[in-house]
DNA sequence: CGCATCCTTGAGGGCCATCAAAATGCGTGG
DNA sequence: CCACGCATTTTGATGGCCCTCAAGGATGCG
């Protein structure tokens, strides 16, 4: 995998950055969107604007199915706090397309979409906010930047995809699984999450089988050979990485495709 | 899959639809832009607007690699005639992420992104047409309801992506392979090309390992398996389907993901 | 007619699915 | 505090899909 270019060790110390946590008090519901992306570029007025169209608030405690395939939708949602995954369900298999951190909106496209062609499904205990598609619309008319930024983060969804068809293609079940971990690490870095050693998760083991595309048995092999490689380990509710440089290098990680701040160079939305 | 609707035998056959081939005359280089999808809401101003920001136009005989991935672009690409893909390399070895058929706009993120994370590969002889960012910025600052409609068709290769997921996640080689002519074919069809019989196409069996995610060898026992069970066969610059049930049951495929016209009530864009 | 590219086939081995079963951890209720 | 049920995690054995290495055949182009 060819690098695109240096991503700084922290993500943090880039230029022009927000500070995570100062963003996730200020905009409690919608503090961590784009965070470590674009938000630099977000006015305070298009910020509150964001905050301000999330007209309601949800904690879901139990694992459900948010929103199932081919549902018509008239609102979308921001996910707060937790994780979800976007997934596709064959006969008596559910496999997943895509994982979600919060300050993910999960389902911006179904603006645009009306249905969605997959379902979203919580993982743990999650809160979600609320828009409805006419204040989207509304806001959208008005604010062609915040058009414009929502258009990218929908873009970013589509290259998480790419690299998840290219992990699938060439990597074995353990490196998959890296590549997994080392994903959400640094996506969960970039909104302020995570810490030194990790993450919390609540992702089962039969949820990562459903990521990686293999059978939760082989799934919990993937696991234990990261044990062994003294790479990571899974514990229910915790994923620990001993080894980040050996956890990237075992699962051909690039973060370049998470379009951060720190690679900025990477694109140019200042307009 | 559970199948979110009907998809009519005859994808032309549906109310409101444009005709393919007086389009794609009226409009040469633009005319099957989100044909069998929404172009049917595009005026004839908008169509106009469209073409006319196709500021050159340029055949290319020889497979070759339009954009490399990390280069920075200043404008996009519309695929008038011909096939791509769109690749990433690993060591020594090139990954399909997608596949590009006339019409498809198929850079039009790198107006947000600037600089893609991805390959754009010409397969065969192409013929391109290119827009400046510049251009396609003042398009749609005055233009809301097209710049709805690029966003939406962007959205539409993230659709695709999912089911190319979904698609290694559970299907062997030969039913991914089946997915792919399966897949192509009715994308075609909605833009008025291939036929009753199947489609043209230089795509090798390289390509379709590319696609698959195996190799070259592994894709020609795939070819073998779909011509030895009655399904389809691959010679050089032609696919021919032998039994299309049998193909898209072999394949698990259900059209709804490619929102298409004929499933009218998968969105509402008319705004 | 030589060369390059693509297609085809065979043999051996590794990754992963499936079937089967047991151990661990957690929440609930007694 | 313990008993119980349930979901999750773990391990073993067998077999199929697909990779790798190797080699030969077809096709098209200069």
């Amino acid at each position: 995998m060819r690098p695109l270019g240096q991503f700084a060790a922290n993500v943090y110390a880039a230029k022009r950055m927000t500070d995570p946590n100062a963003e996730a008090v200020r905009y409690p519901f919608t503090g961590r969107f784009l965070l470590g992306r674009l938000r630099e570029l977000m006015s305070d007025e298009e910020k509150a604007l964001l905050e301000g169209i999330i007209e309601r608030t949800e904690w879901i405690d139990k694992p459900s199915r948010l929103i199932a395939r081919g549902e018509k939708t008239d609102h979308s949602t921001m996910l707060i706090d937790g994780f979800m995954l976007r997934t596709l369900d064959d006969t008596g298999r559910r496999h997943a397309v895509s994982f979600h951190v919060p300050g993910d909106f999960v389902d911006l496209h179904a603006f645009a979409l009306k249905r969605l062609d997959h379902n979203i499904d919580t993982v743990g205990r999650v809160k979600v906010g609320y828009v409805s598609h006419a204040a989207l619309d509304e806001v959208m008319r008005e604010h062609r930047h915040l058009a414009r930024l929502f258009w990218f983060s929908t873009l970013l969804d589509a290259a998480l995809h790419r690299e998840w068809i290219t992990s699938l293609e060439h990597l074995t079940a353990p490196r998959r699984l890296a590549h997994i971990f080392a994903e959400t690490w640094r996506r969960l870095e970039m909104v302020g999450l995570g810490d030194r050693e990790g993450f919390d998760t609540p992702l089962t083991q039969i949820d990562l089988a459903d990521m990686c595309g293999t059978t939760p048995i082989h799934a919990n092999r993937a696991v234990r050979d990261l044990r062994e490689r003294g790479i990571a380990t899974f514990e229910r509710g915790r994923v620990t990485i001993a080894d980040r440089p050996a956890l990237e290098a075992y699962a051909d990680f690039d973060p370049t495709y998470l379009y951060g701040s720190a690679s900025l160079d990477l694109r140019d939305f200042s307009t």
